[in-house]
DNA sequence: GAATTAATGTAGCGATTGCTACATACAAAA
DNA sequence: TTTTGTATGTAGCAATCGCTACATTAATTC
């Protein structure tokens, strides 16, 4: 049934936030979304296919994610910039953050599916981040989003600004 | 000897650079060195204490490639960027951005050796940086180097500013 | 009730993983 | 010359990998 595949994907991307993507073999995701590994490859064909629609699933939730934590207001590029790096900050995004930037390491070298995620997630954020800036200012989205990234990143590693 | 070693270190950095980290098992690492799996764990006791010394002889050449390409002279904080952004954007230079993210995507889950590779290089990166700029905006070079990220990232990804 | 389809368990295949055991060659030291 | 230590090849181990073959049960349709 659908509602069985729906529920997989949400525990597999549950668990992909809490623990990674790499080293964990279509057994242990299968425990994790307790079932077995041939019923993943049941529903899903490959463990492409299964990583690819669970994480797709994160990527959908991402703009409402947003607009819950920061509301739906428009700022200036200086003031959301502030907003969002308090945001990614948070301890409670840091699995967010982990799981981005091992989906951009494994996208690094054009490796499917992982390519197309991240050009999703980016968009979708660069989208977000567009329409919470004033007309005047919206050509820096992407700008904006690079360098909250790079922030990300240098908290990821634990270096402070 | 120490030069067999060199050699290996050097082989390895190089196909490290070309084709990526992952993925590559310890047989497929000593054909790129023209040498066996056996000798691999011979000279270096394990793939990670491998892998840890070849990414550190790149790390270790990063300040002199850089002074290399951009030259000794200091440049204001938007200055710099913009240099670093078009050094960083040349095609020479993508085997090292992929790198780099690669790292940093292993990284985010805390394992090592990657972990502590990625803080050598992003300090290694900062520290440059701060050298390059005026006395009066050498505070802000973590930042710079944040923002020259988030534009790698964009860039390797196939994202516009 | 019979026939068909969907869902699931069990077992295992062939490939690859990092690494080790064992033997051997060769060189330097005693 | 015997000994000792370094360098290297060959073979293989136990674990894991993604995935498949085959059988069986459960539910649906005719």
């Amino acid at each position: 049934m659908t509602d069985k595949k729906q529920a997989i994907r949400a525990s597999i991307a549950a668990h992909l936030l809490a623990t990674g993507i790499s080293g964990h073999g279509i057994r242990a995701l299968a425990k994790a979304a307790d079932t077995s590994d041939r019923m993943l490859i049941y529903y899903f064909s490959s463990k492409d296919e299964l990583l690819r629609e669970s994480l797709m699933m994160i990527v959908d939730g991402l703009s409402i994610q947003l607009d819950q934590e920061v509301g739906d207001t428009r700022q200036s590029c200086t003031d959301l910039l502030e907003t969002l790096t308090l945001l990614c900050q948070r301890p409670d995004w840091r699995p967010m953050t982990s799981l981005w930037f091992e989906i951009v390491g494994l996208a690094a070298r054009g490796q499917e599916p992982f390519q197309s995620v991240a050009c999703e997630i980016a968009d979708a954020f660069i989208e977000w981040i567009a329409q919470h800036l004033p007309e005047s200012e919206k050509s820096r989205a992407a700008d904006l989003f690079a360098h909250l990234e790079g922030r990300m990143l240098l908290m990821l590693i634990g270096r402070r600004l």
